[in-house]
DNA sequence: TGACATGGGATAGTAACGCTCTCCAAACTA
DNA sequence: TAGTTTGGAGAGCGTTACTATCCCATGTCA
């Protein structure tokens, strides 16, 4: 498959996969010539997964990058690996809050309090901590009772989640990062759409 | 309040703050003289919602203008106002698959299986294909089955969504608004954390 | 064998976004 | 009254994700 094939195959211009080859987001083709190489389903497949990781997970593509380098080195260690996919996926924080640093650390005591088996030193508490002060900040702040109703259900988002990953090491890791990146879109269009149909119900029962 | 001293209560540069003042994010201050004008509480919640938006929820500032403008814009029926709104977080979406166009619609089937009363026509339900294609094409696509899982616990968190808006129509406006941007966050960290903790609590048993 | 289109690599240019910097004249301040 | 500060307008900048251009070796057909 040349590159204008591949192109075609994974509806993407020419140049953006010319763009994707230089920034390493594509692994090269076999070379044939020096004016022509080789691409394969595996480039298809690649092509499909950044676009997804891109305009779905709205991931830019340095990060893409990382989770890609990430998944595609075999070997290693699991815990290691995750770890690692982990520090990748987030965002680095600006540790601005929104005006005022009050609030800061309720998620550790929150998490403590619910009995969660989490490292305290996950970054991703210090992310529930910003998204818990910016809903403040949209004047929308919510108590640990209803942070608990939502947790309820999200502890059964979890299972499934863990229940569908599979054994082997290599697709579990593959999994458990793209799926927690692009599984989270699938999530909120479901949320929105039950919100609309048990708001539904309700005024349907009145 | 001039406007250093909004920037210092907001910890928003003076320069960013002129900048939202032009952009419309920021409602202009009462006017004392041609080089003086006086702000107030309301502009400083309005500079935190602003920021709470764009960096947790992660919309572009022309996205938070039009979701300010439906906000404050007071009057107007309930329902008109929620769909303007839903209109004005969706992206515009490109149509494009992800090099396959198979499996459009399936949201539309799978809705109506599960018996969810939703509008056929909810842009929602285009945002639930484009999700699942982009997982599929990430090479972890789930079956009807692993949706239906989700959705019930989803339904849970909707649930709780709905209780908790307010019955004053200005107030549930904006909740639902903001509600479901900067809630998104708190529920995607809240499934990494619940993730760890299941799997740290199965991982003991053995 | 030669004309010529095509492919791939390198470089530069572009559009959108979110600020940030500079300048200005009016106005407050010592 | 001298000096600093303020709000407003405009241009400029850094990042991101492409996109367009140029080049020339190669493949292709006569």
């Amino acid at each position: 498959m040349r590159l204008a094939e591949l192109s075609d195959a994974s509806g993407v211009s020419v140049a953006t996969l010319k763009y994707y080859l230089r920034e390493g987001l594509l692994h090269p083709g076999a070379v044939v010539s020096r004016t022509q190489a080789d691409y394969d389903d595996t480039h298809v497949e690649r092509v499909r997964l950044v676009r997804a990781l891109s305009e779905v997970g709205g991931l830019p593509l340095a990060t893409i990058a990382r989770v890609l380098e990430v998944i595609t080195t075999p070997g290693k260690e699991w815990l290691e690996v995750l770890e690692a996919a982990q520090r990748t996926l987030l965002k680095p924080v600006s540790d601005k809050g929104f005006g005022g640093a009050e609030g800061r650390g309720r998620a550790r005591a929150w998490v403590a309090k619910r009995g969660w088996f989490v490292d305290p030193e996950d970054p991703f508490l210090d992310e529930l901590d910003r998204a818990w002060a910016a809903s403040d900040a949209g004047g929308i702040g919510f108590d640990e009772e209803r942070l608990n109703r939502y947790a309820d259900h999200v502890e059964g988002i979890a299972e499934v989640d863990i229940d569908t990953v599979p054994t082997e090491p290599e697709a579990a890791i593959r999994q458990v990062i793209i799926g927690t990146i692009l599984v989270d879109p699938v999530l909120a269009a479901l949320r929105r759409l039950a919100q609309q149909h048990v708001s539904n119900s309700v005024a349907g029962h009145h």
